[in-house]
DNA sequence: TACAAAATGTTAGAGCCTAACATTCGATGT
DNA sequence: ACATCGAATGTTAGGCTCTAACATTTTGTA
């Protein structure tokens, strides 16, 4: 009796086969049914436990954490300060195994221009997030979206740039994108 | 005798056949083939015009003048700066009529799920002249890019929120983003 | 063991997109 | 006007993504 579910595994298995076979032959040229197979499941099944294709690379459990740690700063702080500590927090609770696994799926992210373009979908609930934090810090609505857009989108491209490396600290990209949005001018 | 080919009419027809069609029915609820037959032409000949059902609507005939109008910048003006009056300069030559058929295109993208996601597709060669015009000023090549992603991040989430408004200038848009991030410290 | 729920499989089909080949149309020179 | 050659379009065929409805197996638990 596994603690985690049967399901849980399966979904494992098929994040595992994908990125595997992504990163030897391009995500465009590896079918589902593929993956499916590697996985030893059906395509069937494979769509029960992601949406589409992209979203077995995209998926990322660290999404919902950054958003819960940018929502959770102390009112007091000003808008901006609010949303870099929270990815400061978020990001520094990432141990050395897990940005292991991060960069491979980043990789694969960074070959294919449909991943790349997929991206702003799976970082939707953190813009979100973001945005959210700077409304209730009196940034208008319009003007959150739009901040909350650019950082996302600086973290992102950072993030990019940062997989191509090696033993490169993932603290570092972090660093990188705030330090741009902070007035790197 | 036209002055325009055949070919550039039928694209014509095909762009304003699918902006009319998704923007009474969502872009996820009209095919291909209805649109290729509602400019009269065959699904065949739409995906000879265009690489992907996306690109119909993301195609926009402004991304490469804003990027001409960011590289022509003086190499005088500071980094960021040389952006703002590329994409100002840019923005102001798009005359009322022209400014009314981005909107109706922009709201056909607003209401996708799937063409937002694809935006960042169709803006890249624009991200792409961003972020050279910055190298070109002496910014590094990695902060180049995040920079650049980010500046275009906060265009497109200007632009998506000025196309659900009535009566608002396009201008007004495009200063609500470069303000964004010419003081976002 | 027996049962209910969860997980997976099967089949069918619409829609996206590509490739190879055939056909029609349109601009150009005479 | 006419012929011609290339551009534009049509036809056919097929693989891949994704969904829906229904059947089957597996799992956890009484």
């Amino acid at each position: 009796m596994s603690r985690v579910g049967k399901a849980q595994r399966t979904r494992d298995r098929l994040v595992l086969a994908a990125v595997e076979l992504c990163a030897g032959e391009g995500f465009e040229n590896v079918s589902v049914g593929r993956i499916a197979q590697a996985a030893g499941v059906t395509e069937m099944t494979f769509y029960r436990n992601f949406p589409t294709k992209e979203s077995v690379v995209l998926d990322d459990p660290f999404d919902p954490m950054i958003a819960d740690a940018v929502a959770a700063q102390p009112r007091s702080l000003p808008a901006l300060a609010a949303v870099a500590a929270g990815l400061r927090h978020a990001w520094a609770g990432v141990d050395d195994r897990a940005a292991e696994t991060v960069r491979d799926r980043l990789r694969v992210i960074a070959a294919s221009h449909r991943l790349r373009a997929a991206m702003p979908q799976s970082t939707a609930a953190t813009a979100q997030a973001i945005a959210d934090a700077l409304r209730s810090r009196g940034v208008t609505d319009v003007d959150a979206e739009i901040a909350a857009a650019a950082t996302i989108a600086a973290l992102t491209a950072a993030l990019l740039e940062w997989a191509q490396l090696d033993d490169q600290p993932l603290g570092d990209a972090v660093e990188r994108a705030l330090g741009i949005l902070d007035g790197a001018r």
